[in-house]
DNA sequence: ATGCTATCTGAACACCGTTCGGATCGAACT
DNA sequence: AGTTCGATCCGAACGGTGTTCAGATAGCAT
């Protein structure tokens, strides 16, 4: 039964056969999670979100673990793209300010987050471009750690630093939103005050180099 | 269809009403847990481990919620147990002698551990008893940081330290397992000295006492 | 014995992840 | 051009899940 006017067209270009679901399957994923916590995440969610029937994401993903893992990795090329801009304008940039940007990131894409390690901690580890090559956090973290005093020399105290600082942030991002720390937060003057308080406790020249 | 031979009475005995559901479910899910990781922890599966209707746990516990929160209270109960263990063997026990307990408890207990910090995050904190009072675990940190040289009385800076290490060992248990750190692990000789480098770079006397 | 209340069951509802057969369409070949 | 082919999508279905509710059961007080 075509339509009586002609073709007007409604606004919403509902293509065919989609284009390209797999990205729009991801956004669509991205806006549940932003607009329904993580608990509402279910594929037949994202695929009503995206428009399709709930059999469609099979052709893109193997699994909902496998739409999980395409967005963790999203979520952590976003997280790597936060810190570089928060080192570009600090080009000093200490631990802190990344440490602070990491956790800030955290904050304010908790069911993203969330959904990053939680994938992360199935697959028994992160995207390996997240840490990997010459644009990896790890990359970052180093130049950072050799900037605030770590002898560059020894790989392993390097690495060690590293790897110290990046669960350190994390630990703090995933409980500094606990009650029991809010009145000191507020003693302190904010949330990010708190964090640089807490990194500063772990990343400080002085005895860097030790060990 | 009662049996013909009498009432060789099964070795079950089980009880018309039950007793004491609820902490029998708790243990069912615990039991649960261990076997086939936290992806299976479903109420049914709980109910049908503890021999009942998968409606019975509702007299229990308001929701499955619920019953992952006395879970997860029971988790931080036995956590706490474990590093009171580990400090009396050792009485001038040091932070890293604890941070090595509690990262040993959360890989011990992978999924008992994974459900302890959900349910904390969606409760906005962990249960009170877990740092609270007298036997709470902040006030063991608190006098293994003194012992470490940190200014007892200055307690914005004592409570700060207690919770920078709080949050660290918390990251280092959840990421400790990743792959891409696990050649670094084998150098070292074992997951304990990895742990201890960590939390070494985190807690060292030095430099505690300066703000 | 009688009722009261807490406990437990069984069936039902909506939702979930996943699979499968069949409809639809773009593109590639003749 | 017409036809075939393969990727994409839909609708319906399966078993499993959380949750609710009417009714059966059993311990407890009167």
């Amino acid at each position: 039964m075509t339509k009586s006017v002609a073709v007007a067209e409604a606004p919403e270009a509902r293509p065919y056969h989609h284009g390209d679901l797999r990205r729009a399957l991801i956004l669509a994923a991205e806006r549940v999670l932003e607009r329904e916590g993580p608990q509402a995440l279910s594929l037949r969610a994202v695929a009503r979100e995206a428009g399709v029937s709930p059999a469609a994401p099979y052709h893109h993903f193997k699994d909902k673990s496998d739409l999980l893992t395409a967005i963790a990795e999203a979520g952590f090329d976003a997280l790597g793209d936060t810190i570089k801009a928060a080192v570009a304008v600090d080009s000093e940039a200490k631990m802190s300010t990344m440490g602070v940007a990491y956790v800030r990131f955290a904050r304010d894409n908790p069911a993203l987050y969330r959904v990053m390690y939680d994938v992360s901690r199935n697959a028994d580890g992160m995207p390996d471009k997240t840490h990997d090559g010459e644009g990896g956090g790890f990359r970052m973290v180093e130049q950072a750690m050799i900037r605030a005093g770590v002898d560059p020399g020894d790989d392993l105290n390097l690495k060690l630093w590293c790897i110290s600082a990046w669960c350190s942030a994390h630990g703090i991002a995933e409980m500094v939103g606990f009650a029991q720390f809010q009145p000191m937060i507020e003693e302190l003057g904010g949330e990010d005050r708190f964090v640089e308080e807490l990194l500063g406790r772990i990343c400080h020249a002085p005895s860097m180099d030790t060990h």
